[in-house]
Formats: structure tokens, C-alpha cells, sequence
DNA sequence: ACCCGAAGTGGAACCGGTTCCACTTTTGTA
DNA sequence: TACAAAAGTGGAACCGGTTCCACTTCGGGT
């Protein structure tokens, strides 16, 4: 178990003292000879010098690297979003430390103050909707925050990436309807997230521009955690008038509400026509394959990256910037006509 | 954007030494009177202050970190292998640093250059094959290595969590046998691995024990990225006497290859008996659902963070330790009996 | 030949913790 | 009561970088 050369070490090897080995690690930080600079270089190389991140980050006051906070990975909406990040960070030399809340504002409040003692510079999140305070200290810390795919209203400057929820919920909604269904129901996120609201807006959108009237107790709004999807799929289509169309835009519930589909066995699209918000490539594997409205993950993530690495190099102006970016309604198999004489 | 309090403010504060404050944050790191310490952490409450990460990495010489260094995050199966990890490391205090190689040496060789100069005190990883001196020289800078999945033989002293690979695939090989079958495919990763060989022998044992002869163009061993999986499938169905059942054994094909096999519309089981090694919710909601074998993420993820905590607090004897851990087979409907008079 | 500014260099303080050590105050025991 | 051992405390060095500043050495313009 040897021990690391440091800055002293390579000082000393090159003949020069620690300030220059310093300009030559950090170009632009100061002017350097260009033959010592060679002679640092050839050192550096030789003994395998590479500078401790801590080292740096104490005398720097803040990090090469970002949190990332998402719900749970076992989610492949924020895997792939992460696995996204994750890579697009590393092609600009920026390092993430993940942390995962489960959707419990608890675990979030922890990690942000985690994040807070590894003085990051930025936190990419997917937030719960809780802390609101909290997410303002990191703020007024310095940290620059960007929210992905959801929002918290309260917070006045944080920067935002999603996609364009209300427009793909109105796009949706408007096919079936144009398939000749009236009876559509909606699973969607909790009323207290901007997503689900948006994604309300939407569907009610589309039903009044076709003068349809909106029938409340067809809009489940369910919590991201557990199985409240399967749930709401159950008691939907236990209704006396069941619905034969079937929106789910809670992007966490699609499994569960798929599963509830297949062992309730009812078949798709002649019983019911289903549209899923999801990204994953499984839709397609099914059958029929669903239709779904895929979220463009790689845009997400772009952006995000984009927006907080512009912001640590105070590359944009001061106010909070919102970027939605458009999904796209991939229609397949799983939705069809509205039959006039339903065999049920 | 204000300026979080130091050590130093905290003492102050308290009327007492940086020295009193250092032992209250650290228990056990020497004697503190117990209304001074009362005070103290009065105060640091008071002023929010918590300590600075890169502080302490700095003088203890090492982070309560650990780097975690899988392929990619699309793949499910990392994907909850992390979410596993994080959360596991989360409860022992421990920050995760997450890189992903996508199954490339130069990528995973940059990784470990990075996890180096954060000074990681351990690294979880499923490595790619390569770079065996860099992973030698991680040990020997007093890194803890614990490798996931998969392993490097020629790495002497490093801890390995896998599933019992030969034993999966011998039992999923036996139970087609014992269905009838005789020509059973094998789609499985690479033979430089680890896991791709050991599946191989588990195949070729269950062979042996049966009396049934191999014939080495069923084995096809693919690659872990691109559409491998699917060329593979595709060729085997393109044989002059193809096989009745197929084994996929590369976890990272799965989609890929059962993509495939919809698309060209076998018949599943009829035609073709399937079992895959994968571990995702969806594979249940296919019609037929795919017989699986599943890999106990959540047990691969603990063992793998004790090992890794565990070295790092000197628990365990010197040499390197293997834990194998079981996979359960879940027989599903995607396999029959061979029928004696085929329908092609 | 003279002076001024720019380039190049090294010394030393600093970032915010931990830890060793010397010193003072208790405490316990003979 | 006396004195050693234990408890409690603060000062200062240290971890390995960055950065400010003072200093030397050039080169160029007049």
C-alpha cells in the first residue's frame, strides 16, 4: 500500500516550486516558462501525479461535482435519466453523487444536506415537493438547482426541464376521442405536483374542445409509491359504467397499472384502449404493444446538464429558466376505434 | 448567497477550542466534559453548521465515499443494482459516486483515475476484463475492491458477490431437458468473462449428466453491448435444424433477443421454449410470461456493501472472499414440453 | 543608457477540518 | 494529606492543493 506523489512531490522532482506545478495543472491561472512547463508535464507523467480532488475542492470552496436526486432507480424513467446525466456530466469532467429519496421528503431533506457538506456546485433533482426552505438555503448557498420533469411552484428561481405535460396529456386525450371514446379515464401523479396538474389541464383541455364533459370520478390521481396505480385500475374498471379508454400519466405507476391490466385479463384495445406515459422499451415488446407518450430522456438530461453547468460557469442571465421539451405520442396496437355495441 | 459557519465559528460561539468541537463531532476521538458538550452541540445546531466534507477527506486521508462502477443504467439489471447499493450505503452514512464504463476498458480505466483522486476508500464495481494493473494498483493504494456480477480472475485478491452462474444454468438446462428437449440454445456473454464461461460449463454439465451431446453452434456468446443478442437469436432461428429451446444467458441481451423473437413472430412455447436470466417486472407481463432465472439483486447488494464497509473498517481477514449467492428459477408459461411431432 | 511594464518565479497564507502533545484540573487511592 | 493516574482542554502542525503578493529578470521604447 504505497502513497500518492502531491504537488510537493512533483515540485520537488522537477526543480521548480509548488506554484509552478500549480499554473501547470490550472491553465489561464498564471504564466509559465515553456520549457519548466514541459519538464512539470514530463514529471507529472512519470510519477502519476494526479491532484486530490479534496485538496481542491477545500482551497476552491466548492466541487467538481453534482448531485443527482431522483426517486429510486429501480424506476427506468430516472434510471435512464440518470444513466443519461451521469454521462453527459462525465463528458464535461464533472463527477455526480447519487442519491435516491424514495419519494419521502425526509430521505430528500438528508440528502440535501449531504450534498450541502460535499459543497457540490449544483444538484439535479426530481424534487418530492416538500422542503421548500430547504431547497431555498441551497440556493442562497450558492448551489445551483435545476428540477427535472417536476417543479415546486413556491420556489421562485430554480431552473426547470420537462417536458411539455399539459400538451401531451390534451394529444392523448384528443386521440381517443377521436377514436370515438367519451369515457376516459386518467391515472395520473398527485395533485400536489406541478406534473399532475399539468397533465389534468391537459385531458380537460381536450375534452372541452370536443364539448365533452369531464366525469371526475374517472381521474385517479395516485401517489408515485407503491401500487396505488394497480389500484386505481381495479377500482376503474369495477365502475358501473366502466370507462373504454385508459390514460396513465403517472410515468412511476405504469407497471403496476399494467400488471393490474393483464392478470384482470381484460383485453386490449377491444375492452379498453390504453395509452401509457412511459419510456420503456417493454411497451413495445407486449401485445398488443401499447401506445405510449415517450418522454425524451436524452433531451431531459441535455438540458439539465446544460442548465447547471451554464450556471456554475454564470453563463446565463439571473432569472429562472423554464425549458420544456416535447414528447412524442408513439400510437401502436393498444388503442382502437370505440366499438358501438361493446361486448360487454 | 451567504457563507456557511466553520469549525472555527462554532468554537467561538461556544466559548471552547476547535479541539473540543473536532472531539464532539468525532466520538470516541478523546474526552469532552459533558456541559461543554451540551453546549457545543447547542450551538452547532444553532448555527446550522455542519462540517465540510472536503475537509475531513483532506486530513483523514481518505471520503466516506464509494464508487460505484457499472456499464450503464438502461440496463435493469444495474439499474436496480444500484438503487439497491445507494440506498444500502445511504444507511451507513456512505455517498455513492456513480460512473458507468458502457463495457468500455478506456472509459472504465478514466473511472478509476477519478475515483482515485476523490479518494474513494472503496469501489464497487462489474468490471469490464481490462485493466488489471489499474484495479492492482486501486488495491494497492489501499482501495477496497468488491467486483459484482462478474469478476477478473487474474486479480488475485479481490472480493467477488456473484449469483451461482454454473448452477443457474445448469438447473435451467436441466429443466428443458427434462421437458424433452435436445437442441437448447444458449445465448450468453462473452467467454473472457467470468460469468460467460461459468454458464457455459453449467450448460455443458447438464448436458453431460443427461448423456446429450453439445453442439458448440448453440452457444452463441455475444457481447454485453448492442443488438448482439438479437443477431444471435436471428441466426439461430435461421438454422438448418434449429432449436427447440433457447437459454438467454447475457442478462444485457435479454431485451434485445426477446425483441427479436417477437418481431419474427415464433411462437413461444410452441415453437420455441424460452428462459431468460433477467430480473425485470416486465418479463412477467408478456403473454406468455418468460420463465426467469432472477438474480437477487438485493442480496448481491448488501453482501457486496458489507464486504466494502467491512474492509474499510478492517473487519475481515486478509484474504480475498467469495460469496456466491442463489437464483431463483420462476418456471413461467414460455416453456412446453417438446412436442414429438413438431407443427414446422 | 535608462526606465517601465510584462513575464516568470517562489514564499507563504489560506481553505476547514483532525490529531498530537503539552498542560491544567479532577479524581481516586494509599 | 499526598501524589499518581485519568480527565479535560487548547495550541499548533498538518493534510494537499490554490492564490496573492513581492521579487527578479527580461524586452522594448525613447
Amino acid at each position: 500500500m504505497k502513497k500518492a506523489p502531491t504537488i510537493r512531490d512533483v515540485a520537488a522532482a522537477a526543480g521548480v516550486s509548488v506554484s509552478v506545478v500549480s499554473r501547470v495543472l490550472n491553465p489561464d491561472s498564471g504564466p509559465v516558462a515553456s520549457a519548466k512547463r514541459q519538464e512539470v508535464v514530463r514529471v507529472i507523467d512519470e510519477l502519476g501525479y494526479r491532484p486530490r480532488a479534496a485538496a481542491r475542492e477545500l482551497s476552491g470552496g466548492h466541487a467538481l461535482t453534482i448531485g443527482l436526486v431522483v426517486t429510486d432507480l429501480s424506476n427506468p424513467f430516472f434510471a435512464r435519466l440518470a444513466d443519461r446525466i451521469v454521462w453527459e456530466a462525465r463528458s464535461h469532467g464533472v463527477q455526480v453523487v447519487l442519491m435516491t429519496t424514495q419519494e419521502d421528503p425526509h430521505l430528500e431533506a438528508d440528502s440535501l444536506d449531504t450534498l450541502l457538506d460535499r459543497s457540490v456546485s449544483g444538484v439535479i433533482a426530481t424534487p418530492t415537493g416538500g422542503n421548500v426552505e430547504k431547497w431555498a438555503r441551497l440556493q442562497d448557498l450558492g448551489v445551483n438547482v435545476v428540477f427535472v420533469d417536476r417543479t415546486i411552484e413556491e420556489l421562485g428561481d430554480a431552473d426547470v426541464v420537462s417536458i411539455e405535460n399539459f400538451d401531451s396529456a390534451q394529444r392523448s386525450t384528443e386521440y381517443l376521442i377521436g377514436l370515438g371514446h367519451t369515457r376516459i379515464a386518467l391515472v395520473t401523479g398527485p395533485r400536489s405536483t406541478s406534473t399532475g396538474r399539468a397533465r389534468i389541464s391537459g385531458y380537460t383541455a381536450a375534452h372541452e374542445s370536443a364539448s365533452l364533459a369531464v366525469d371526475p370520478l374517472l381521474i385517479r390521481d395516485v401517489p408515485f409509491r407503491g401500487d396505488a396505480g394497480g389500484d386505481a385500475v381495479g377500482s376503474l374498471l369495477a365502475m358501473p359504467q366502466p370507462p373504454t379508454a385508459l390514460i396513465v400519466g403517472n410515468t412511476a405507476q405504469v407497471q403496476s397499472s399494467v400488471r393490474r391490466l393483464v392478470q384482470t385479463g381484460v383485453r386490449i384495445p377491444d375492452d379498453l384502449s390504453v395509452i401509457v406515459f412511459d419510456d420503456n422499451p417493454w411497451t413495445e415488446l407486449m401485445s398488443p404493444p401499447l401506445s405510449v407518450i415517450r418522454q425524451p430522456l436524452d433531451m431531459l438530461a441535455v438540458h439539465a446538464l446544460e442548465l447547471v453547468l451554464g450556471r456554475m460557469q454564470g453563463k446565463f442571465p439571473e432569472g429562472p429558466r423554464l425549458i420544456e421539451v416535447k414528447a412524442d405520442f408513439l400510437p401502436r396496437n393498444s388503442c382502437a376505434p370505440l366499438a358501438h355495441a361493446p361486448a360487454r
